[in-house]
RNA sequence: GCGAGGGUGGUGGAAUCGGUAUACACACAGGAUUUAAAAUCCUGCGCCUAACGGCAUGAGGGUUCAAGUCCCUCUCCUCGCACCA
């Protein structure tokens, strides 16, 4: 009988096929059954699949399908992330409408999910631009207006005096509109916030929960929303100033008080502003601040500079006179807008204080230390230790201080302690056309109301014309009009910022389909939490702080029971891939897709020569970088899917790296990938022709087929342990790589071997099948199974079968290796001593010299310690 | 600057609780098969040495019978955050 060939594109369709036939991946409550709920992030339908989505996607799947095959009821869903900024661009580029250019890169992409097997249950499938899905994140934003965690503030935008447009951070290029080429200005407009710091304390207590968190990001969210202890100080100023005769500023460090010889405020501080009438230096100052970028990136990296105001505050505690400056590094959106400047103890106070002479004075010093041991006038001293030069409070530490100098600003009405978080409140209005309208009317008298709750949704027209200079909705002046109790009103015209959808995408898909609420609780509480989120890293802080906030939210409101909403993450490393390039006659970078490009190696493998494959010219290779649009290196998920299968492109992915690591693309790897998943197509075929097996006796078994039998065994328990606790896919692929590589050699003779060899290959397939899921799918069948390999019981490692008679002792001398011996399992210590001490390889280091201790760790190692 | 994670063969990586460093794979070299090539299969593959053996996990030190793993100092790389008061 001719073995029956590996032909991948014929049995993924047919399997795709079976399984949407099975409707294998629909998932229903079942209040018996154990839940798994494994959520990858949803995609944005940019048009195609790229390798981090297929990286990112199959993670999830081999974690759902292994998951499922431990019997328990798994959900995982998949959905579009639908609104958003690229398709406008792509609107105005193509001269279609965003709406139509989404929905058919998801109809395409779709496809794509389709091809590579994931188990999905489209049943639930979302895009948040449906008003149907929408609809529900305008009617909770109105509950939380009823709430009170929404309201209305100016914050800045860039502007664009020439399109008369809001821009977007991405399309300020060096300062200018990218399509008006215009100088952008920052301009304060009206905005809707909610108020996430009313949960910041929560947010950051939380995270003690999320045990299963990395650690990485459960730091870069708590210092994010940097929790601090500080006080805040009122500064008298010694004339009235703009309506004001004092200010506040906010300070972590009140022990270092007695240190201030300036105060610094904002360039759009009313008392800036004011001093600035009467004074051009500092108007040309204030003027040249606007120019900055709101970027905070910006304000970090650029030039501190400074002006005074001639104005003076009296500080608090002695009295003394001191400036008050404007500098270009505070924030008027931060806090008060204005510092107090110590630049004995502060490092930025330091270098504003050299640059402009102003005083620097020393407050602290090191405990055990004498003041002469620091010179503030060399670098500002930054560290906690004992007070100096502080009137009462000298000789107290640091800490102390805090409290007494508090206490006393207290006494005084001249301040008092707060908490204070780095964390803003959350800016959600844009004034842009593809997303959520903001479900609020403006009325003539000024107020603003939310949408009743019968009008809702407030849908977004889809069939519109992009001009590419202003949103749709805002220029037709008919679409905003309506009325309220009997009075005309107005639709607000700014949409949501695209993080409020996919803050609650992950409750939505227990109740998909529900056009009764948001939510259904008794769906959302039998599947929330997620027990296993999977997406990029790049989301660590905005992304899963947003959701995690309306996760609470929603807690808040009655519809889910949980505090969190996942409860196990993983986040996934980039996809690199060789990057090559030239500089043309402006020393400008163009770069060659490696699909372009043909590359010689020397005999060690390293890349010295690369060509374009159209002129056989010479190229630059750029490294390995991150697949981009920029370095054209990105590889096409299709390509390989065409050439190779979706099951070897999911067996590279797992096997190349570990998950939470970048990894690197190598086409030669994809071929081992590929090699490897044919040996055991072929591995499989070759023992189904020796027709039925022997019945397996673990009795009869002899030496060689008992190793072999431990070694199927001890696979079965380390890839279980690899995929379910550890998540280290690559060492479960190289373990079963082990293993198959072991099933070649093994003879085939006798019906035991046979036996042996059956259980090995159902086992293979078994463990294989959360990875390459196709193949396995078809070979479980030719094993002549009857149920699916996607719903057999996941194997069970045979604790008898791992039972070693004899064992591997590794006898060192001195901690050398120097010999190896193999003793019965049972061997006592001084059996295996009395063995050990009298090998030759021993004896000759140890000859001449006192054994001083031997150390023995059972049935693993004995250590023999002499000189 | 702060925070996090790293540095192991030619390359990606393995070593999970302090116990055989380099599993698995790629690349490379040699061979078999072939008219030839591809594919496939077999063998070799850290460095030095003729060999015995010695040396190797970024550098240096320490703890220990034993260190890639723990501690200290330094260095380089990656990621994140940031003039946050």
């Amino acid at each position: 009988m001719a073995e029956k060939q590996y032909q991948p594109q014929q049995i993924e369709k047919e399997v795709q096929a079976h399984w949407e036939n099975r409707q294998t991946f629909k998932a229903v409550e079942q209040a018996d059954k154990e839940k798994f709920y494994c959520l990858s992030m949803f995609p944005y339908p940019s048009g195609r699949l790229h390798m981090g989505h297929v990286r990112n996607y199959t993670i999830g799947d081999v974690i759902s399908r292994y998951q499922r095959m431990q019997g328990k009821n798994v959900l995982q869903p998949m959905g579009w992330d639908a609104f958003g900024l690229p398709a406008e661009n792509a609107a105005i580029s193509n001269n279609t409408a965003p709406a139509k250019w989404t929905y058919s890169n998801i109809d395409y992409m779709k496809t794509q999910l389709k091809s590579l097997g994931f188990g999905y249950d489209w049943d639930r499938e979302v895009a948040t631009c449906s008003k149907e899905y929408y609809r529900w994140e305008q009617w909770f934003f109105t509950r939380l207006y009823e709430k009170g965690l929404v309201y209305k503030k100016n914050a800045t935008v860039n502007w664009d005096p020439v399109d008369q447009t809001v821009l977007a951070n991405e399309q300020v290029i060096d300062g200018r509109g990218w399509r008006s080429g215009a100088l952008v200005e920052q301009k304060e407009i009206p905005q809707w916030f909610l108020k996430i710091t009313d949960y910041a304390e929560e947010l950051i207590a939380d995270l003690e929960q999320l045990e299963d968190w990395p650690e990485q990001v459960k730091a870069m969210q708590k210092n994010w929303i940097g929790r601090s202890e500080g006080v805040d100080i009122t500064f008298d100023l010694t004339e009235t100033v703009a309506g004001m005769d004092q200010f506040e500023v906010y300070t972590t460090r009140p022990d270092t008080l007695y240190g201030v010889t300036y105060v610094a405020v904002a360039a759009q501080h009313p008392i800036a502003l004011e001093a600035a009438q009467s004074n051009p230096e500092l108007a040309a100052f204030i003027e040249e601040c606007k120019g900055t970028k709101v970027a905070e990136a910006e304000l970090a990296t650029m030039e501190k500079k400074g002006c005074t105001t001639g104005t003076y505050a009296i500080h608090p505690l002695t009295g003394d006179k001191v400036p008050v400056w404007v500098a270009n590094f505070v924030l008027m959106g931060y806090g008060s807008g204005a510092v107090m400047a110590v630049p004995g103890h502060d490092q930025r106070d330091w270098e504003f204080a050299t640059k402009y002479a102003l005083p620097i004075k020393q407050v602290i010093q090191g405990a055990g230390d004498s003041e002469a041991d620091y010179d503030v006038a060399t670098a500002a001293f930054t560290e906690k230790g004992l007070l100096v030069n502080s009137g009462e409070f000298n000789g107290l530490s640091s800490g102390d201080a805090f409290e007494a100098i508090a206490a006393l600003l207290e006494k005084n009405g001249k301040g008092k302690k707060k908490v204070n978080y780095r964390l803003r409140d959350w800016g959600v209005s844009r004034q842009r056309y593809w997303g959520t309208p903001i479900p609020i009317l403006n009325l003539e008298n000024g107020e603003s109301v939310p949408v009743p709750v019968e009008q809702l949704p407030v849908e977004l027209p889809e069939d519109v014309q992009m001009n590419g200079v202003i949103s749709p909705i805002k220029a037709d002046p008919e679409w905003a009009k309506t009325e309220y109790q009997g009075q005309p009103a107005l639709r607000e015209t700014d949409t949501f910022d695209t993080f409020m959808e996919s803050s609650w995408y992950y409750a939505r898909y227990c109740s998909a389909q529900n056009t009764e609420a948001m939510l259904d609780p008794a769906q959302a509480n039998y599947w929330l939490p997620v027990d296993q989120y999977v997406g990029g890293i790049e989301h660590a802080i905005l992304h899963l702080l947003y959701s995690r906030f309306f996760h609470k939210l929603l807690r808040d409101e009655g519809l889910v029971d949980s505090d969190e909403p996942y409860k196990r993450l993983l986040c996934q490393g980039m996809v690199l891939a060789d990057s090559f390039y030239r500089e043309d006659d402006s020393g400008k970078k163009v770069w060659y897709s490696p699909a372009d490009v043909a590359c010689d190696k020397d005999e060690k493998g390293r890349i010295v020569k690369s060509v374009l494959l159209a002129d056989g010219k010479d190229v630059i290779h750029g490294g390995m970088t991150k697949m981009s649009k920029s370095k054209n290196n990105g590889i096409d998920p299709q390509q390989v899917i065409d050439v190779y299968g979706a099951d070897t492109i999911r067996v590279f992915t797992m096997f190349a790296a570990p998950p939470e690591q970048t990894l690197e693309w190598i086409e030669t790897g994809v071929e081992g990938a590929n090699r490897f998943v044919k040996r055991l197509w072929k591995l499989v075929q070759e023992n189904l022709a020796l027709g039925t097996p022997d019945t397996l006796d673990p009795k009869k078994l002899d030496k060689q087929q008992k190793t072999l039998r431990r070694l199927v065994h001890k696979t079965i328990a380390k890839v279980s342990d690899d995929i379910g606790r550890r998540q280290t896919f690559n060492t479960a692929v190289a373990a079963i790589m082990e293993l198959l590589n072991y099933l070649q050699k093994a003879p085939q003779s006798s019906g035991q071997d046979i036996a042996v060899m059956r259980e090995a290959v159902n086992a293979i397939v078994l463990l294989l099948a959360p990875i390459a899921p196709h193949m396995c799918h078809v070979l479980w069948k030719d094993l002549g199974h009857q149920d699916d390999v996607e719903t057999a019981p996941w194997p069970m490692a045979d604790e008898a079968a791992m039972i070693e008679d004899e064992k591997l002792i590794v006898v060192q001398v001195n901690g050398k290796v120097r010999a190896k011996i193999t003793i019965a399992a049972d061997a006592t210590q001084q059996q295996v001593e009395d063995l050990g001490l009298n090998e030759a390889g021993v004896l000759a280091f140890t000859e001449g010299k006192t054994i001083r201790k031997v150390i023995y760790v059972a049935g693993k190692l004995l250590n023999i310690v002499a000189n």
